[in-house]
DNA sequence: GCTTATATGTCGTAATACGACATATTTCAC
DNA sequence: GTGAAATATGTCGTATTACGACATATAAGC
């Protein structure tokens, strides 16, 4: 029974005021991110970049097109972001010498100690949010 | 024992890997948000407010005011978006009688329906998405 | 009734991702 | 191996949207 044709699905109040409560907090979880970037100097996209190639060390090494990938923007926007950052003094960027066309990025010292600090702070904001993120998003979905 | 002053703890690659992965799926999450609402034909922040004012249902009338608490924006950003949304056909201002400042705000028919089918594909996609990005707030934090 | 606070609204500005286009390098078919 | 196609990055002008500074209307408090 309740299948309904899709647009004459009963959606009921409590389904919507679920899933409006959980984009509330995720709004909220990224309003935090953002002011705390904010307060680091920092242009919220920056700090994911730089979250994004902190997480991805170890690995072959990043280029534009990863952060593209990773950020989900376009690869001429993480060009303009990594010009952004390296005029700001957070990436050094490398021709890689076996296939020139692509631009290796790192993180400068001033980079990752602004990302440390972030993250230490995200990670204590997240070990308070979790719990609450965790409940929204299982009632969104009954 | 490490008990680290911040700026000193000794992050591991593997926090930076589990961060930035939570925030990568939320991005995948929020540019299928985006994408849905793009098909309906709505810009992003305008199907949130007629979210959150579906969410809101039953409660007391919903003005400018509470849209730019629940969006995280200043009351006349709120404004204008609910300027652009009147003048799109999705919502009605009406002054309330009792306060003669504040404007009441509802869904057409049209928004509703927009609405109803929009949260029918998000709630379908949290369903799929809802274990893993759990799963993925809880190493974050550890 | 006068001051202060609240709710909404207007306008010019800033930030940033995009589309359209361009260049350099590599790969692949032949 | 050479030309065509694909890949990686880059430039520039534009559009969108929230903001700051400012403004108006109404309400509340004394």
């Amino acid at each position: 029974m309740e299948a309904d044709a899709p647009g004459t699905a009963a959606l009921s109040q409590e389904q919507y005021a679920a899933l409006a409560d959980f984009r509330f907090r995720l709004r909220r979880f990224l309003a935090f991110s953002e002011a705390a970037a904010a307060r680091a100097g920092l242009p919220p996209q920056q700090h994911q970049a730089l979250l994004t190639l902190a997480g991805h060390a170890g690995r072959a090494p990043a280029t534009v097109g990863l952060l593209a990938e990773q950020l989900l923007i376009a690869p001429h926007s993480a060009a303009e972001l990594v010009s952004r950052m390296v005029e700001a003094g957070l990436l050094t960027k490398t021709r890689a010498v076996e296939d020139r066309r692509r631009s290796e990025l790192s993180l400068t010292p001033r980079a990752e100690a602004l990302l440390r600090t972030l993250t230490e702070a995200h990670l204590a904001e997240l070990r308070d949010l979790a719990p609450a993120l965790a409940e929204a998003l299982g009632p969104a979905t009954r």
